[in-house]
DNA sequence: CAACAGTTTAGAGTTATTCTAATCTACATT
DNA sequence: AATGTAGATTAGAATAACTCTAAACTGTTG
């Protein structure tokens, strides 16, 4: 677990996206970005676990609410891998890899697999992401 | 809506993979597979809906049931799409584009997206499936 | 036509997520 | 600093997509 940024930190990155900088929201961006080049995955059912155990008061509502906001101030990049959505701390174009064993999600190192042939999004369209995942499995 | 397989054809699809003949099973198969070339991509609500319009005597576990056998006996492919999975006629190499404002999952011709650089598992695990699905959106 | 493994089913259960509508709070304004 | 209000939080109900259970049924084999 690492250390927490300080609030003045955390309180400035809510500002910049145009999140009022609430108790709540506070609590969940010190978890969610302890630092600077921490990047992690997580699953709102893990968030709200580590806000409670941390003795914060939020809601399970909250912490949906939040990481909806987050992703579409740019702070997360959602990840969704069958029956689970991870959200992603890195939100920088990358691919996955999930161990379908643990259901561990991993990046790819960025620059190793490449795509080429996307198709151009018909006129009025627009792609919105291309998300790989590599699913591995132990062998039978 | 395409015209239904003949019972008989039905019938050896069925038996070449060892699954039971059965009324449900049958009605099921010609729904998804009404001819050779065909391909689709159905979730179990709308088969279970097309089977039930079609008064076809089919519950919705069975549905769920035989689409899962029929994924095992390599009749068809599961692609998981956020809270949704469909399953894929096609069971071929290929990948997706899906239209975020209909929901609607469209294959992507082969050949076009190549995919390089997808890293070798650890000795002992293979790789499952490589799956890349292509989002798009219509412009805000 | 047994006999039994395999199959189906209604309905309950599960899990992840969203919704509702009442309550609360950050902060701009006075 | 007190106030007004848009924005935020919340408990709990609701939804959606499955999965499970255990009892009833049926295709196939002998
Ligand atoms: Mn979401
Ligand atoms: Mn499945
Ligand atoms: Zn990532
Ligand atoms: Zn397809």
């Amino acid at each position: 677990m690492a250390k927490k940024q300080s609030s003045e930190v955390t309180r400035d990155l809510l500002r910049a996206h145009d999140l009022r900088p609430t108790r709540q929201r506070m609590a969940l961006a010190k978890l969610l970005f302890p630092k600077p080049g921490h990047k992690q995955h997580v699953t709102a059912d893990a968030l709200f676990a580590q806000a409670t155990k941390a003795k914060t008061g939020v809601s399970l509502a909250t912490v949906y609410n939040t990481l909806h906001q987050f992703t579409e101030a740019g702070l997360l990049r959602e990840v969704s891998v069958s029956s689970a959505t991870y959200f992603d701390t890195n939100t920088s174009p990358h691919h996955h890899v999930l161990d379908e064993d643990t259901g561990m999600l991993t990046d790819l190192k960025p620059g190793r697999l490449a795509l080429t042939g996307i198709p151009r999004p018909p006129r009025g369209s627009q792609v919105t992401s291309v998300d790989v995942i590599v699913r591995m499995r132990k062998k039978a």
